[in-house]
DNA sequence: ACGAGCATGTAAGAGGTTACATGATTAT
DNA sequence: ATAATCATGTAACCTCTTACATGCTCGT
């Protein structure tokens, strides 16, 4: 997973569509984002610092209240460049889900082990919270048609997201079921 | 992703199937394990040293040919303690997928975008050939019920990546077509 | 006044990739 | 013979998380 700096195109991506402070960014990957990308604070300070270095953001300051002082990033052309040629670059290598409920599932071998059912009932919860909160956030985001248009990606990448969710759901409980009737 | 050491359980895993070199869990890694784990084997042997200094784990060394040293690796008791209690701990919070196409994708506004096209065909190629790949893997492990309920797991989990698989596709071909329906 | 959230940062260390390195075996 | 693959290892470097640290603002 190291050794890509996708974090880089990931705040270029959103810098290109508003001027963001790191604490704007960081709030961003615990919305809908976060179904695809996330990073700590503490990765995405020193990741504009280096950006701005390389003069493909800037920066300014704001007073918020008497003294808070919030630092806006914004976009520069050759950011936008670099965005645009990431954008067409080739995709890399399908990477594997790295998902612990595969990967616990995986070296359970016998049928009627207890853990199977435990991992099953967890995972369940763990992807209906998921699945509520994306299609919640589809209704609110993309139910006019104008919307669906103007993002034309974003409401993609969140059917496809909800798609997903509501297949591996169904599959899951689907699964349990027959595993109950051991 | 850092900091969980989930490398440590997956070659426990393994290890409590059959004993194995370095050489062969990197191998292992190549098959349709890669669709849920992958480590390079930079990172592979150094693991496996420190397993053997936690007492986890044993080596024994074999001569293939004439001098030619492979070292087996086999679990201890206190390895497959370890495993067991890995597999009942809690799952994590969901992982955000970090997919480049979905990725990239969100960062194209308009629907008329040509990026948009190129993104998907190149995306249909990816998991059509992992679609194709994964049915063939399930027709030489598991055509026989017997095989099914020998490694449960592992049958669980590859038929969960083959209906994520299908399903992935089917939606990429349908929002391609209507693509190109402009 | 106080607590929740706003806002920004650094340091240490774990996890992971790339590149460098070497030598043996097997199939053609 | 020679190329592909078997087999193991280290060093440098990047990515990412955890923990430490600090101060401000807004609503109640």
């Amino acid at each position: 997973m190291a050794k890509k700096n996708t974090l880089k195109y990931v705040i270029l991506g959103l810098l290109r569509q508003h001027d963001l402070t790191g604490y704007d960014i960081k709030k961003l990957f615990s919305c809908e984002i976060g179904d695809f990308w996330n990073s700590k604070h503490s990765q995405i300070y020193p990741e504009l610092k280096k950006l701005e270095e390389e003069h493909l953001i800037t920066s300014r300051m704001e007073i918020s209240g008497k003294k808070l002082e919030k630092t806006y990033y914004m976009i520069k052309s050759a950011g936008i460049d670099a965005l645009d040629k990431w954008l067409s670059d080739p995709l890399d290598e399908i990477q594997p889900t790295r998902d612990d409920f595969t990967l616990k599932l995986y070296f359970i071998d016998h049928r009627h082990d207890q853990r199977i059912k435990n991992l099953f009932s967890e995972e369940i919860l763990r992807h209906q919270k998921k699945f509520d909160y994306l299609s919640a956030r589809m209704g609110e985001l993309f139910s006019s048609r104008e919307n669906q248009e103007q993002n034309f990606g974003h409401y993609l990448i969140l059917k496809k997201a909800i798609l997903r969710e509501n297949t591996q759901l169904k599959w899951l409980k689907d699964e349990y079921r027959s595993l109950k009737n051991n």
